[in-house]
DNA sequence: TTGTATGCGTTATCAC
DNA sequence: GTGATAACGCATACAA
């Protein structure tokens, strides 16, 4: 005896009103004299109806939904973002679609399709990588001016970007180092097609520079942000002749691992070695010693990513301009980082 | 200039067939001639059509989509398993939302909501704590088929739940420890209303009995599964004034934390104290000493979540049985536990 | 194998 | 302030 779910109909006949005054009900109550509107809201509670989103979303040409698209989901640097980002589409009435980019099928397409099939209004990508055919299949179809950068951002994209000051970050680093009395400053890059990592690496350079450092070839240590090649780092660098006093890692995680596989091999953090990482991951505070970090304020350029998404939801003719906007960055100062030893 | 959307009558126009056909090479490619069909993929090419997914789903009752429910995203723990869902899903042709059950919206209310109104064909939760009159909501809409519960789950309800053997984990830990020597274990629990916590601290204790230990009632430390717990466990351990000579933890994030805060009062792991995990984290392999800990197959336990699921999708009459399948877990021996010293 | 015609449940346009 | 009715774009029962 399958109970068929309540419809506007059926609701409009309970009332004893028409299916659009239900609807006006649902949609702008205040067009409605208070008596009609209680006793549709009666209705709908005495019915237990709810609105048919597809039925909706057809007529009104619109998903309530966002696309978010996560390289790599398992990362918490990112989760955390995910996680802001929710609570603000949800207060917003969006719900939100997940996708990682990790993922085999080609991420340019998949997304493509989302918007242009009406899955969803909009995209807030954390992923920089996105494909340049992607940006014009959504510009063919006008949809590029709902689309947001988090985190990350492509250069060959015109598009808003929520970002942390990845440059100030470096430089922050730098700075605290060269203060303690570093001079030979190693740095453990990100992945180098990755947009952060050219950035931060490319800041830390010019800082150096400008500091009068000089950094020798091999103390750019090439990584990917994970675990894995912050070790991988480590191995280099206790390998050298020469060894670098003190080495800025491009991520938390890096950091940590180096600092574990360093120990291992009998250098201890901060006395033979002092490191500061990025990010400010929440494990970051609880290790020991605890990691000097760059802060980013992940909630923040979540809750933000959102925002600027919403706005331009709810703006008629989104534009496709490249509003960057910079999110603070911070220099959090633990206990791998020390005055340089005799 | 905005150039429509073309709909499926544009491509029926191109292609000089009527709409069904074009609707059929959609669905059911095989059904149409080979001439028609190459005709119908021509102009769905050549006028760049693609399929509106609202007016699909109305049509079909169905949304091609499932509700991922998870509680506070940012844990890595559940990212990594959000991670894999979305992998089957995706490959399924289902889209994925999520929702963080941590919002301040009733998450049991917004859950309904996206299952009533047809947002989603399906929920996997990764959040044991939802309400009973969530279950009762579903179960009158004849939806709670539909349900699969991943990692946590209810005993109220009687949903296919896909979970780690969460007892046998703490038996693990319990004998490992036993078999070092050790006859004083402490147990650093999860939260009191969480199930994970529950099975795994009855098991702790029904395991210690087994074996002839004595648990004193403050060597069960109250945690929360986060770092911050894991901390504030240490610090009521040390002052202990016969502590225990290990501790097994219910999350490794309480694990590593409590390592580190023993380790500012001048505790030794594992001299002086070994530490058991659980969940191994990528990072638990990956700091110094590295940690001891009771694997769960996370990809796993999501992957096997997203097929159970798809497969009651796809039965004409979903059970609401509550089919039990246990992921098994490991033991990993790492370096947070030793032989006890004399 | 293909075409015709109807309806999915809602909102928007127009009357009243 | 409210009601009748026509779309929204697609999939399917039925015919041919």
């Amino acid at each position: 005896m399958q109970k068929l779910q309540p419809k506007i109909k059926d609701v409009a006949h309970v009332a004893g009103v028409s299916t659009a005054t239900v609807s006006r009900a649902l949609t702008q109550p205040e067009r409605l004299s208070e008596t009609t509107r209680e006793k549709v809201f009666d209705a709908i509670r005495a019915t237990g109806y709810r609105v048919n989103k597809a039925a909706r979303n057809l007529r009104t040409r619109r998903a309530g939904a966002v696309l978010v698209l996560v390289p790599n989901l398992g990362n918490p640097f990112f989760s955390t973002i995910l996680s802001s980002i929710n609570e603000v589409l949800a207060a917003n009435g969006y719900s939100v679609l997940v996708f990682d980019s990790q993922q085999p099928s080609a991420p340019g397409q998949v997304v493509s399709d989302y918007m242009l099939n009406g899955s969803v209004d909009g995209l807030i990508t954390l992923d920089g990588n996105v494909s340049s055919a992607m940006g014009d299949t959504l510009k063919n179809a006008h949809m590029l001016g709902n689309v947001v950068f988090c985190c990350e951002w492509s250069d060959a994209l015109p598009l808003p970007s929520i970002r942390s000051d990845n440059a100030l970050g470096a430089r922050l680093a730098v700075d605290h180092l060269f203060a303690l009395g570093h001079r030979r400053i190693a740095h453990v890059t990100g992945p180098a097609d990755n947009i952060l990592a050219k950035v931060r690496r490319a800041a830390f350079e010019a800082r150096c520079a400008e500091l009068g450092l000089t950094v020798a070839p091999e103390w750019i240590i090439p990584g990917d942000f994970t675990l894995a090649s912050g070790a991988h780092a480590a191995e280099q660098l206790v390998a050298m002749p020469e060894r670098p006093t003190a080495v800025f890692c491009a991520s938390d995680e890096m950091a940590l691992s180096l600092i574990s596989r360093c120990k291992q091999h009998g250098l201890s953090v901060p006395k033979d070695l002092s490191v500061v990482g990025f990010d400010d991951l929440e494990i970051a505070g609880f290790v020991q010693p605890s990691l000097t970090t760059i802060r980013q304020d992940r909630t923040g350029l979540g809750r933000r990513a959102a925002e600027e998404l919403i706005t331009r939801l709810n703006s008629v003719q989104p534009q496709e301009i490249s509003r960057i906007v910079l999110s603070p960055v911070d220099l959090i100062i633990r206990d791998t980082t020390a005055t340089i030893g005799p």
